[in-house]
DNA sequence: CATGAATGAGCCTTCATTCAT
DNA sequence: CATGAATGAAGGCTCATTCAT
């Protein structure tokens, strides 16, 4: 199933459209009508250039995956002789900015933590082809720190600490805005919150190894 | 528009089964139809029970709200006196228990975890009658620990390293069953994570409040 | 899959106008909205009366099966101690009333000669159910006649000779229209048509008896 | 709209596709996209070489009309001088060989066959140029037999009986596999199903005759 | 209280066709 | 001659909702 190049203009203005509707709504409720009628197209060319609703969604999953992945390095500055102490650092900023940041294309961390509580079909795609990398590095930052191998039980649970707290300062979003009018741990304060969860975790994690 | 006729037995079984559809679903992934065959009622029951299908969500949020806070109290066990090290573990308990807990009316806390991801028009109410106070009571416990004001932003953003974590491992679960797929964080490892969490966190707070 | 009672207005409206829209287009091209439309119903109806198009499809044949083989029975008049000429002929007058009477139910006829040259999903069910038994019945006559055994391949071949007769007075309608303008092998001639066959056939088989 | 480039690589690979996807699918059911992926080219190119679908579907006609009249020919062997009888056995193996032998172009007899129970537009020009030759030869045929003139309304009846035989047997395929699985009156039974018919047939001309 | 029946809006998909190069 | 790109119409289906009893 090759469909066709990859440089139209319309198919470029779809996938443009399809990431941020795919991101606000979700797969199931986002429309194809939505997404076309946003990217100035026709519907019929969504058949002509992916084939089918499934067909766009993965090329925008591919596509963004990539281009994520260039944007924000999760080794973004890490080099190989530094202390695992600050390459936790990096990681988490960078983790944090890949799901924080606005504009393009950052919807697709969003995309990313829609699959986790509401998984569809392309999750297997996603665990194997982003999300296993990425988690893969941070095991082995934790391992260094811990000084235990990386597929000791005690390390995954520890990594899912670290992880667990980014994400949730991204989830949080609509319940901060609730809770707390004034505050706002928007895009802006990555750096304020990257300093706080890499201080927490690095607590937790050297009194783990000190025990 | 007040649907107050709560004495009927379709009304019931229409309930028990909407909650267990939203939960797994998600609202609008869930169907009228889907609900009324679980509750062996005809469609036309939910029009005449609670008006329409945003009415049969509000019912089953105010209802299992008040459930949910009877079964998973967040303050289980914790007395006054307590330590607060010893609060805040029961605490963790409580809220993992009340988010991981198969069985009735356990699919309460996914369908709240859903919203956070996934808002609905229903958030607000959430947000105000059950998130606020759970919230509250951890910033108080997180605030004894570090001895701050718990209006203060550095209690706010512990507590969310805290609730953070608690998410996650319910989160995480597709992830993890793919990542590793012998391992397995589900319901019955409450125990072990309880005890992972709460060192974790209490020595990050701890070395904050030395700092 | 029990789709609800049968006594409703609609249903027995689309069920007709599905009929002949079915007989007239063929499955294929026939399409739920004309059907609709000519029952003068919503397209939805079709939804909750037959579950899609296939259901409907099935039911139509399910019914007008038996309402065909109630209307023209294959052994119309045909008593057990009659000569087996005068059964073949019954048998033939029959099967040309069956598919060439004009009006209700007789576009049954239509759409199961179309089944043979463009078999549907459905074409199992309807030669198990339609087909197989009226062919039976006409391989017990013809065997009768030649005094070989019904399973004799002699015997089917024969059998295919009067049938393939018959279907063809059908089938050649619009071509007979087009050679023969003024002629005319309507339903009108039935009888006619009738007497040719038989004479035609029993000669055929005489003579194989006797060889 | 004469498109007459005959001499386009593109042109002959997809009227040779389209022959066999027209008398698979039947002309509704068949896709120009499916025709031009088959022959490899773009969809485009039936708009440049033939207008419109209805412009190849006709194009084919004509063509392979001529081509199949050519390696079939009705008279195959049919001298001036020989008995009735034998013209009679000639007929009805080219015709039987011509709407089932495989290969090409024997599709061209299977798109026939589909017309007589379905007809389109194109239809008319089938009976006038392809069918009316070949029924005419067969009345002249069976009006040597009977001894009556060929415009005589019972000569067209015992011609159809001919032909309605022969065109069952190449019907039948589907009902015939489903009846009886292990029989099997295919393409390789030609000469016993011509000796079958020729043999029912001839006793029931001359029967018709001696009356 | 409860139900069978019906409805309109909207979804994804597929088709033949045409445009611009 | 040929092609990639784009289009509008239409098809089957599903949904929440409402009516009449």
């Amino acid at each position: 199933m090759n469909y066709k190049k990859e440089n139209s203009k319309t198919r470029t203005a779809i996938m443009e459209a399809a990431g941020k509707v795919f991101a606000e709504e979700g797969y199931p409720k986002a429309t194809v009508r939505d997404i076309c009628r946003q990217a100035g197209a026709n519907i019929a060319a969504i058949n002509y250039h992916f084939g089918d609703k499934k067909g766009l969604y993965l090329a925008v999953l591919k596509h963004y995956q990539g281009e994520s992945f260039e944007t924000y390095p999760p080794d973004l500055g890490i080099k190989e002789n530094e202390k695992p102490d600050e390459k936790l650092r990096k990681y988490i900023r960078s983790f944090l900015t890949r799901i924080m940041d606005e504009g393009h294309p950052a919807w697709f961390g969003r995309l990313l933590a829609r699959e986790f509580t509401d998984p569809t079909w392309a999750f297997d795609i996603l665990v194997e082809e982003t999300i296993r990398p990425h988690f893969n590095m941070l095991t082995d930052i934790v391992s260094a720190i811990l000084g235990k191998s990386s597929k000791d039980r005690i390390v995954r649970m520890n990594a899912m600490s670290v992880i667990g707290q980014c994400l949730y300062f991204h989830h949080s979003h609509p319940v901060i805005s609730r809770l707390y009018p004034g505050e706002n741990f928007g895009p802006q304060q990555i750096e304020e919150i990257t300093n706080h969860i890499t201080r927490f975790s690095l607590r937790g994690l050297l009194k783990e190894k000190a025990k």
